[in-house]
DNA sequence: ATTTCTGCAAATGCTTTGCATTGCA
DNA sequence: TGCAATGCAAAGCATTTGCAGAAAT
């Protein structure tokens, strides 16, 4: 297991406390964050921190190959430090990420490595995701009292 | 095959001019433009059609259930008239977005239907994307040319 | 006649940018 | 020491909102 200082500077860009931190947090998170939900967990412990730089950050932390990045179309993006491909479910009321997994890696890379599509559109394809979406039990449940 | 006025009126919406013909570039075109693209479609013969009404218009559309939104990351959302399930494949270069047809819908719709991933995670869901990310053909040459 | 929609302009809010300062290598 | 990253404030954009007038039912 690897620190995240070693895992930034193989990928050779410049280690510091702010790029550290923002993947720590990703790391240790399974919310699938934005930007400003890094920013308000980093602000305590890092106060001078600027949310110029966690835009920053995550497009270089992307940009490399550490995080992907997710697109529900709410508004804002989502980060993931789970770089294998695994497919997502979005709650359409209270914004929440869920990964799942019963579609397993090898699924979904089989969809990703379909001939077929490369093909048919003529396009080099390089990633994909696969997103669910719906309400999560909570807010599923909270429509169906009122 | 109905005609646009007879779709809107049978959602109950309003029957507007300005509905009927961005509605209208939806139907006929392949490209999932995003709001800005309608706008400039639709201005030269709706000199008087603004931005905001555009907005408006694709939030109601989708609401209804006429069209559906796509959401490749880029800012920004792409409009598509085709509410069948179907994968799209993004250009990362220059946006352009395409059907992919090799995906049938019944093996689209397999995958939002699969029990375990509701099971899972406890939502209740309701629609689900696919997307590819890529470089198209002309996108692709240009660059290894480079 | 009533309700809803449109178009304009202003406001909002997310994201990016420029730049002086700081910090890593 | 030199180059890159940070933090701040300002700028930039896309989208939304409020509202008066216009249009649809």
């Amino acid at each position: 297991m690897q620190t995240i200082e070693e895992l930034l500077r193989e990928k050779k860009i410049k280690v510091t406390p702010q790029r550290m931190a923002v993947y720590a947090v990703l790391q240790r998170t399974k919310d699938h964050p934005n930007v400003e939900m890094i920013y308000r967990e980093l602000k305590p412990n890092y106060p001078a921190i600027s949310l110029a730089t966690v835009y920053k950050t995550v497009d270089i932390l992307k940009k490399v190959g550490l995080i992907q990045e997710l697109s529900f179309g709410e508004g804002g993006l989502r980060y993931d430090s789970v770089t294998l491909p695994h497919a997502h479910i979005f709650c359409r009321n209270c914004g929440k990420v869920v990964d799942i997994e019963s579609i397993s890696p090898e699924r979904l890379r089989e969809l990703l490595l379909m001939e077929s599509v490369a093909e048919e559109t003529g396009f080099h394809i390089s990633s994909m995701q696969l997103y669910f979406y719906g309400l999560c039990l909570y807010c599923n449940n909270k429509q169906s009292e009122s």
